[in-house]
DNA sequence: CGATGTGATGCGACTTGGTTGCAACTGCCA
DNA sequence: TGGCAGTTGCAACCAAGTCGCATCACATCG
């Protein structure tokens, strides 16, 4: 059975490449694994989904992850069960919004899973009071996902 | 050294009153460090507050906090360094929005202190793919309070 | 005002997500 | 192909948070 872990695995090694960083196999296997997975991935889930194809250690998953955020490639969501979450991001090429980069995510009270909103760039109006700095918005929705509801 | 603590005993204790709930000395002791503290406090800051005062068992602290969620009079914030931090609603009196309540709250990425942004009520606009029904919205801002700007 | 029962507290042990130190290994460049 | 910096794997560790249970104290009732 040919997995959505394969087919990534191609454009996660194209992805690493393009850091100048080391190409390593755990890091092309989890970053194959976020971008096969549909709904944010803890370093649980990619373990998981590792065990089956190129077991990673535990810890060289979290520093991976880690890695991979230092990198840009994804970033980390902090879910209400505080683990962390991962997911890539979407589109990593062209002049985005340096600062004031917002990430929007839907969780699910039923079945725990976080889905990524920011296809739907949501509008956000905040203010601030005196002299606070914003870098960065995240926008965490609660509620039921289509599949709970 | 009269502190701000001492001021919000009788508050503390009104809220709890108000309940209909046992009214117990760690509830006043933990519900007025809350209302004392200008920011969300975590466990920890609640506990070390207390040392000075009333010592309460961590234990109890963190079941203090959590019943003080469920009986709507405060909120727990996920941050990033995944610990829960507490900051007591503003205006718990009469019909609040039921469902989509939201809170906004403002990270220092410098001192690491989170603030409430609920005063000024920001607006946002989200839209939900299909299917999903929002319950709640978390807004989290991230940026340079005005002391460590 | 003192007895009583429920439910909160305190304490110890435990779980778990995540981190650290270090030796062994491997991807990259010369 | 050799060398080395950077990465991996392993084991021990840390801290936030939870669980079970005996004890205690708040409110109610006699």
């Amino acid at each position: 059975m040919k997995s959505a872990y394969h087919d990534q695995l191609s454009a996660a090694e194209a992805a690493i490449r393009a850091t100048g960083e080391r190409l390593t196999q755990p890091r092309i296997a989890v970053l194959a694994c976020l971008l096969a997975s549909e709904r944010a991935a803890s370093h649980l889930d990619v373990a998981a989904m590792l065990a089956d194809h190129h077991a990673v250690d535990r810890v060289t998953v979290y520093r991976v992850l880690e890695w991979l955020v230092n990198q840009g490639i994804s970033h980390r969501i902090a879910g209400d069960d505080r683990v962390w979450r991962f997911m890539t991001n979407p589109a990593p090429s062209s002049a985005k919004s340096p600062a004031h980069g917002h990430h929007a995510h839907f969780t699910c009270e039923a079945c725990g899973q976080t889905f990524c909103l920011d296809k739907s760039r949501p509008k956000v109006d905040v203010k601030l009071p005196k002299g606070f700095r914003p870098s960065e918005i995240d926008l965490l929705v609660r509620g039921r996902c289509a599949h709970c509801a």
